[in-house]
DNA sequence: CGCCTTTGACCCGCGC
DNA sequence: GCGCGGGTCAAAGGCG
């Protein structure tokens, strides 16, 4: 579909270098007709066939020693090939001055022609060809440089994001450790840090936050559809393509174009679907039921939708909306959306199924949140249990970071016809559990965790609705220490079970973020510039990415809500994050987590 | 013209 | 078997 579409054209386009590569190693003759066939590498092998004919022009008319340094190192000046790309080898005056317009392009050509068949053929054609053969392998020369370049560069992005996780994994072990003795003055140092960092301020309205979050995306979904689509679009090549895979377990299902990744190894966002899907026992259908204030008739979640019914439920005087996904023909995935009976303003939205198709990145955080939820729901003896308040759940939501009180009321029900989870997010968190983990939920998390102040610097609560990172709280969770002494026993063995999954789906969710993808392409240039590494960024890529997506995150929901934005937007988070990109994944961030 | 929403009818499962 | 409620289908109409 559309989706794939760009990621196809990219995908040609890497195909193109091959065959150049191989056109002129094997075909120097040939070059002309590759370069007029191709774009990309084309420049070398244009400048390429315009040297031949220049060079075969200069030896027979005697041309100055300087045209022949200019044949000699094409490859490395582009200025060169470009002054004779007008001339060639028809005598066209493209470079020099007037009086060599004159004699190469009107006298000297003719001769030169004249004389390459009068002369003699062997000799000047084997010169011609010697030239040719020397030229084309320094392209060839030069084109294996920059294809090893590339593959060096793109090992060192995996790399770095392998590097990014691991470290990552290692900071939230140390806060965690240091947040049981330090805790006190983590708020306020969030909260000066928020305001560092131009965060939302939200701290004292996060419920407020989180309505007008969910009301911009309903806003946002009422654009065009083609337009949406398309950004999701693009958002989900840049994704696909800037982002390596941190978990790599094989995938082989949907789109192959979309997840041609260099190294071979899935799109994470397939891998996370995937994962919470073989998770899932079969012959049960899950569901999970997100409530989310919002406005708007439904909210946006990165998929498209088409309703194709809608029915009065017994008890509930608002009609209940049945959705299918439509990104897909035979997509499975449908939605209910029914008001709350007794609060008007609260949108219960429940999915069921999982995608078949390639997801853009925010509705891949969805789907893999929902798959997430739904295999955690069906997996375990966990589950059985009506109203069993679990943590790991909310974690699995919590883990996009993007519903900040996804923690805050985390309900699994299996007496109802298909097991359920629902995820309240219109209550504010406790005070004690503005770490991300909701009292609720689990109280000892919800007391002992809080992200770490300085990587994030921001109130959970404000940084989650944009952050389509984990937050480290409800990473810490899985932790070894934390779990050995909080989880009840039989959470225990279920979240072990699980953790790796979650873990990688937690990784997914990085590597699909543009803004993560960005900022990693961007330290790596810093590297190979020889600016050394980006210190005058945020300590960790999502430390950037966390000011630019809530920075937009707030915009966009204070306009959608009437103008309330509390925090101006900056040229650093502007010029970062193009309007394409963050600002729609971060968007959709928030909403994605309630499928 | 194609896509989407609306809406009444239909199907199916479940409880009595 | 019947009624009820949930869920789905499909024709009709609207919209860009």
């Amino acid at each position: 579909m559309e989706t794939t579409k760009p990621a196809a054209e990219r995908h040609r386009h890497q195909d193109d270098h091959v065959v150049h590569e191989d056109e002129a190693q094997q075909q120097p003759e040939g070059a002309d007709d590759a370069a007029m066939e191709h774009g990309g590498v084309l420049t070398l092998q244009r400048g390429a066939t315009n040297l031949f004919g220049r060079r075969r022009h200069d030896e027979d008319d005697g041309a100055p020693r300087r045209e022949i340094r200019e044949v000699d190192f094409f490859s490395r000046d582009s200025g060169a090939w470009r002054r004779d790309d007008g001339g060639g080898g028809r005598g066209i005056p493209g470079y020099g001055g007037g009086r060599d317009d004159v004699n190469i392009g009107l006298d000297l050509l003719p001769t030169a022609t004249g004389g390459t068949t009068r002369a003699g053929d062997d000799v000047t054609a084997a010169a011609a060809n010697d030239h040719k053969m020397e030229a084309s392998s320094a392209v060839a020369a030069e084109l294996r440089r920059v294809v090893e370049e590339n593959r060096r560069l793109r090992g060192m992005l995996e790399e770095l994001t392998r590097s990014y996780g691991t470290l990552y994994q290692q900071l939230l072990q140390v806060t965690q450790h240091h947040t049981h003795h330090q805790h006190p003055d983590l708020m306020s140092n969030r909260s000066s840090l928020s305001q560092h960092t131009h965060l939302t301020p939200v701290g004292a309205s996060t419920n407020t936050g989180t309505r007008q979050l969910l009301e911009s995306r309903a806003s946002s979904m009422a654009q065009p559809h083609a337009e949406a689509a398309g950004a999701e679009d693009e958002a989900s090549d840049e994704a696909g393509e800037a982002s390596p895979s941190l978990s790599n377990a094989g995938n082989n299902d949907g789109d192959a174009k979309r997840k041609v990744f260099q190294d071979g190894t899935a799109p994470p966002r397939e891998n996370g679907e995937q994962q919470a899907s073989t998770a899932e026992l079969p012959g049960r259908k899950a569901r999970v039921s997100v409530r989310a204030r919002s406005e708007a008739p439904m909210i946006s979640d990165g998929c498209q939708w088409r309703k194709y019914g809608q029915k009065m439920a017994k008890g509930n005087p608002c009609p209940r909306a049945y959705y299918r996904c439509t990104m897909a023909v035979a997509c499975p995935v449908r939605k209910q959306v029914q008001r709350c009976a007794e609060d008007k303003s609260i949108l219960v939205t429940t999915y069921e199924g999982h995608h078949n198709h390639p997801l853009p990145p925010a509705a891949t955080t969805m789907a893999n949140t929902t798959s997430a939820a739904a295999a955690m729901l069906l997996s375990g003896p966990a589950t059985s249990r009506d109203g069993a308040l679990l943590g790991h759940p909310a974690a699995l939501f919590h883990h996009h970071a993007s519903i900040p009180y996804a923690s805050t009321m985390a309900t699994l029900s299996a007496s109802a016809p298909f097991p359920t989870i629902t995820l309240d997010l219109t209550q504010p968190p406790p005070p004690g559990a503005a770490a991300g983990i909701g009292g609720g939920l689990l109280p000892h998390h919800g007391i002992q965790q809080r992200p770490p102040p300085v990587t994030y610097g921001i109130h959970p609560a404000a940084a989650a609705p944009a952050m389509p990172f984990p937050v480290p709280s409800p990473l810490a969770m899985f932790l070894p220490p934390q779990r050995a002494t909080t989880m009840p026993a039989g959470l225990h063995q279920v979240t072990r079970q699980q953790q790796q999954s979650v873990m990688e789906t937690v990784t997914a969710a990085i590597t699909a973020d543009p803004n993560f993808t960005t900022a990693l392409a961007a330290a790596i240039s810093s590297v190979i510039a020889g600016g050394g590494p980006p210190h005058q960024a945020q300590p960790t890529p999502r430390g950037s990415n966390v000011v630019g997506a809530n920075e937009e995150e707030a915009n966009g929901g204070g306009v959608a809500s009437g103008g309330a934005a509390e925090a101006p937007p900056t040229a650093a988070a502007a010029g970062a994050h193009p309007a394409s990109g963050s600002p729609r994944l971060a968007t959709q961030s928030c909403t994605t987590s309630t499928t």
